[in-house]
DNA sequence: ATAATAGTGTCTCTGAGACATTATGAC
DNA sequence: GTCATAATGTCTCAGAGACACTATTAT
């Protein structure tokens, strides 16, 4: 009878979770933080997968919180984070535990923010599919490629791929990589001021062997960043 | 000792609801479908709001079946419903009774499928803001209506207003209405064509007191709909 | 013929992309 | 000066929008 119970709010309570799919660029390649799971998990223990977990309504403000504290307990990182709503993924088939939803989400850390561990892996987005992730992670992985792949044609969404100042052409540079095709400068140029996102920083270059680069950052208020601090 | 374990379990598990947004054209205004709330609600009992609901993991293969049997719950239809997800809305602020996630839906009938009755009241866009709506109903109402004016600029979705034949005409008229701005005939039309969705109906025409207009329907394998007899 | 709407053609102007040119630093 | 990359200018072409014109029915 007890176990009976149980079940019956198994039913009523579906299981809820996030899962976030973290990009970032490593080594000039779009790719995507795969983490090792818990080894005391109930199932799939320290199999890498996309970053996800249980939602705790004590601790986190909404399902945002989650997504970040998620994260945290991955990977440390500093200042701000880019994190988005993909969509949500549910039904009986999907969680061997029962039936759940899991609220999907894509999130961009610039390079310089992140360090490596033994319990982390970054997977090119080109060979993201050479995996076979538990759950549907590969296909909420493949959505949210699609997203971030859709979003850099008619946005600036890569600006967050950098942690405060950069050149147009580093900027550039990324959404090549992003779009795996070759941009032409000045249209490139004209596009991004445009949209008038970004602030020129009077005086601040860019310096090398050759002349030197003016540097921009992202307008105040510009854009969806969330400090990872918050939670 | 066992009210201190229910209210663990209320904090452990969120209270999951579907809410939808649904769309239809009503004598020619852009409108938004609200519904009484049961009077065995526990919270704002006969109240029109969005048709929301619990989820019922027993019944629903996942969280887009849950929102059909919540939509017919409130109007019965026949045939197809368009039906997209929105966003979820998530946190401890959003509904009296605890901790909650909605995942929030759009979905677009044809005015023709849509039957009044004394439970159900059809607002016009326009004067949706006029309603103060419980929950965060009315930023939900508010991004749909965001999401099919965005949607419509850039594809063919307009399209699932109609059942199955339409003109051309019939058709610029609607995105007209759900934009609120004249479009020109030629440039639609061409717009339209080259994103190879219709498909035309070789001799079928619409009659009238004037020249016969060409009857289009949606090619086959275009769209997300769903058999509103699913669930 | 006329009214009414369907459907197509033409013109212009803007804006994106291809490409060329100039600018400014290090050496 | 040369080299390397930044930054801007020019040209062309395609597509969107404004508008005019033609087509086909009912009456």
């Amino acid at each position: 009878m007890a176990k009976r119970k149980m079940l019956q709010n198994q039913f009523k309570h579906p299981i809820l979770t996030v899962d976030v799919v973290l990009f970032t660029i490593i080594a000039g390649e779009l790719s995507v933080l795969l983490a090792k799971r818990n080894s005391q998990s109930e199932i799939f223990p320290e199999v890498f997968t996309i970053p996800g977990g249980y939602v705790h309504p004590e601790e986190d403000m909404d399902l945002k919180d989650s997504a970040i504290r998620v994260l945290k307990n991955k990977i440390n990182f500093t200042g701000e984070i880019y994190l988005e709503q993909l969509e949500s993924f549910s039904g009986s088939y999907r969680d061997p535990r029962g039936w759940s939803v899991s609220q999907a989400f894509c999130a961009i850390l610039p390079e310089t923010e992140v360090k490596s561990s033994d319990s982390i892996q970054w997977v090119k987005v080109s060979e993201i599919n050479d995996y076979i992730l538990p759950f549907d992670h590969s296909k909420i992985v493949n959505k949210a490629i699609i997203r971030i792949r859709s979003k850099t044609t008619y946005s600036t969404l890569p600006v967050y791929f950098f942690k405060d100042k950069f050149t147009l052409t580093e900027l550039q540079k990324v959404y090549e990589v992003i779009l795996g095709q070759k941009l032409d400068k000045s249209s490139f140029r004209k596009r991004i001021e445009d949209m008038e996102v970004l602030e020129l920083l009077t005086g601040d270059f860019k310096l090398g062997a050759q002349r030197p680069a003016q540097l921009y950052k992202v307008k105040k208020d510009v854009g969806v960043w969330f400090k990872s601090n918050l939670a």
